[in-house]
DNA sequence: TAAGATAAGAGGGACAT
DNA sequence: ATGTCAGTCTTATCTTA
């Protein structure tokens, strides 16, 4: 089980079993029961994903007492209660944001705990005005996509985009706002993590995929990745590696399964092998 | 048919104006 | 703010084994 990657994976071959990732946990455990006692108060766990964080009231019509008066009553009383919990443009934007939030990590088998991140995200960036100007969509695609770097979800931005309703551009554009104004300091994108993702979808063995990870290793520490795009040069190092074990892939396959175009692949190939020189020998 | 080569163009970072 | 530069990646097309 990787959770980093949010998905489950068979240890032996590789193969992703499942990427849902169910996070059914409440956010505390009790040990004992003097402890459970004193936890029954504190209600549901709050959560980010909703805008006013589960804390809200609602008001449901009384199935008891129904006399004609009193229902009016409550449902004017519901009326305001909606009001006043709606009435502000920025939780009316919160509402909206999380709506979009919770769709594109279902398109995108995102666990939930990415979705949190997201949420907070997003929610700083409108505290800071960064919204205003730009459509809620392409921003919480950001958040998102700003989500998954930070917990090391491997994500592309192209698949950000495709399911969203914004361009690639657009998302980008707002990712970049996002890193200078709320995040500064976002962990750099590791090309290692991409690798059980890709060689999963082209069925590639469990022991070229730690081949590929010891060749990116060796890629980094000669200062051959910097620069390169992350994606890029897992396809590469896979593809290199299941070369060495006898194991049948094209560069057209994992193109196809990394997103990225076979031309890339064939410059990192060609970095690696001219970087590394045991590879050269080889191959 | 897969792999390699080449060229043109897009988008974004660094840096200067 | 705007422009230029170097470098990456993509798209498209052609050649090679």
């Amino acid at each position: 089980m990787d959770r980093d990657m949010g998905e489950v994976v068979c240890g032996a071959c590789g193969l992703v079993i499942g990427d849902v990732m169910l996070d059914q946990k409440p956010e505390w455990r009790a040990f004992t029961l003097a402890e459970k006692d004193a936890r029954m108060r504190v209600g549901a766990p709050t959560s980010y994903l909703q805008y006013d964080k589960g804390l809200s009231t609602t008001f449901r019509p009384n199935e008891g007492s129904t006399s004609r008066q009193m229902s009016l009553k409550m449902r004017r009383l519901r009326k305001w209660n909606v009001r006043s919990r709606l009435h502000s443009s920025s939780e009316r934007n919160l509402s909206q944001a999380m709506n979009e939030l919770e769709r594109l990590s279902d398109k995108l088998k995102l666990p939930r705990s990415v979705r949190e991140i997201g949420a907070r995200i997003y929610r700083k960036a409108l505290d800071k005005g960064l919204v205003r100007g730009r459509s809620i969509s392409a921003v919480a695609a950001a958040a998102l996509y700003a989500a998954c770097r930070t917990t090391r979800t491997p994500r592309t931005l192209k698949e950000l985009s495709t399911a969203s309703l914004r361009g690639r551009k657009e998302i980008s554009r707002c990712y970049r706002l996002i890193l200078r104004e709320v995040n500064p300091r976002l962990p750099i994108d590791d090309p290692a993590k991409y690798i059980s993702k890709i060689a999963s979808t082209v069925g590639l063995s469990q022991r070229a995929q730690n081949e590929a990870v010891k060749i990116l290793r060796d890629a980094d520490s000669r200062g051959m990745v910097s620069g390169k795009g992350p994606v890029g040069l897992a396809a590469a190092a896979l593809y290199v590696s299941a070369l060495l074990a006898g194991e049948e892939v094209t560069q057209q396959d994992l193109a196809n399964a990394s997103g990225v175009t076979e031309v890339t692949i064939r410059n990192r190939y060609k970095g690696l092998r001219n970087g590394i020189d045991y590879l050269k020998e080889v191959l």
